[in-house]
DNA sequence: ACGGGCATGTAAGCGGTTACATGATTCG
DNA sequence: CGAATCATGTAACCGCTTACATGCCCGT
């Protein structure tokens, strides 16, 4: 249950509304931790009921702006202190997964998915570097570095996982046909 | 639902038992995509149902050994080279959805949490090196490859995430006590 | 005035987790 | 012969996804 501290995370920073959260995850956050907009408004009722977050503000067209509380702030300190047991530290990652079995493919559709996939995250690698770029450069507030701490890490991801790619269209040059049962 | 394709992968490699690939999910690739032993021998059945695996073989203790089938073998294929959408590029990476929040933190918390993430990283960097000299060197078939080729990948992640948490352990030294309400 | 983005929700269903449950075999 | 591991399952619950639904405000 990451999404409620995540949800406390950026109230922590400022606050914001559902539609603001929304916002955030679609465009950054979301890659580490994707939510949808429904999944956000019953998570913040659901805060809200237990204090940990509360109504500071309205804005026009119905929107409400949620400000953290100190047992809120209490809460997520308490998470991000927590230990880490194995089962949390593992990720859920598609595109690692289907690297590890791109080999069952046959030559042709090898050679297109490898040379696609490494495209993709080279290009995701200069996403990133242009984020990076129009983010502040001196920390007005502190989350600022945390935020690069996480953008470096995924230029790291995705920088390893174009690498993988290209080297393995060198790597795997045929079989894939030979997989399976010899029905 | 990438689960079913991890096992027909699994399957590609060689005809296995519910308990062999819980195994495997155990050891490697539940870092990845985890799973529980029940949810696969539900998947398991699914599977044979609709024909994409099939009872090969029984063993000791009740032991049933499943294999792909030609049909099984075209679904991980499809699956292999279908286009993933923004969605399915998201990975649930608890640890550095932390990451990005650690600024939240009080001076002493925040100290003990980068240093302890980052000796464990450094830990899970050197224990993918261990992993991977086990390896067989010559792909006998090329699914070795393929799984190199992940484990290169996680060992940049996990030395990018030790990476992050010590430098942010001298960029963020103090502030945390400013952040939330100022009720 | 109207189209597009702002803004917030509800309901059904599914994939995944937690807890429960049982029995066979091997090794010391 | 007892403990550890092998080996497979069921049931309840919950978080998350998909689909549906509504209305307001701003810019052109």
């Amino acid at each position: 249950m990451s999404l409620r501290h995540a949800l406390l995370g950026l109230l922590a920073e400022a606050p914001m509304s559902g539609y603001d959260l929304t916002k955030r995850f679609e465009h950054s956050l979301g890659r580490v931790w994707p939510v949808r907009h429904n999944q956000i408004y019953t998570e913040l009722k659901a805060l809200q009921d237990e204090g940990l977050i509360e109504l500071s503000d309205y804005g026009p067209r119905g929107r409400k702006i949620y400000a953290i509380t100190q047992a809120g702030l209490g809460e997520i300190r308490r998470w991000l202190t927590e230990p880490l047991d194995a089962a949390a530290r593992s990720m859920r990652f598609e595109p690692l997964l289907r690297l590890g079995f791109v080999w069952i493919l046959e030559e042709n559709d090898l050679q297109s998915v490898l040379a696609a996939e490494e495209d993709h995250y080279r290009q995701q690698a200069a996403w990133l570097d242009e984020m990076m770029a129009t983010l502040p450069d001196l920390d007005s507030d502190g989350s600022i570095a945390s935020r690069r701490a996480v953008a470096r890490v995924g230029k790291a991801l995705y920088g390893a996982m174009a690498e993988a790619a290209a080297a393995l269209r060198d790597t795997l040059p045929s079989d894939g046909g030979r997989a399976g049962p010899e029905a």
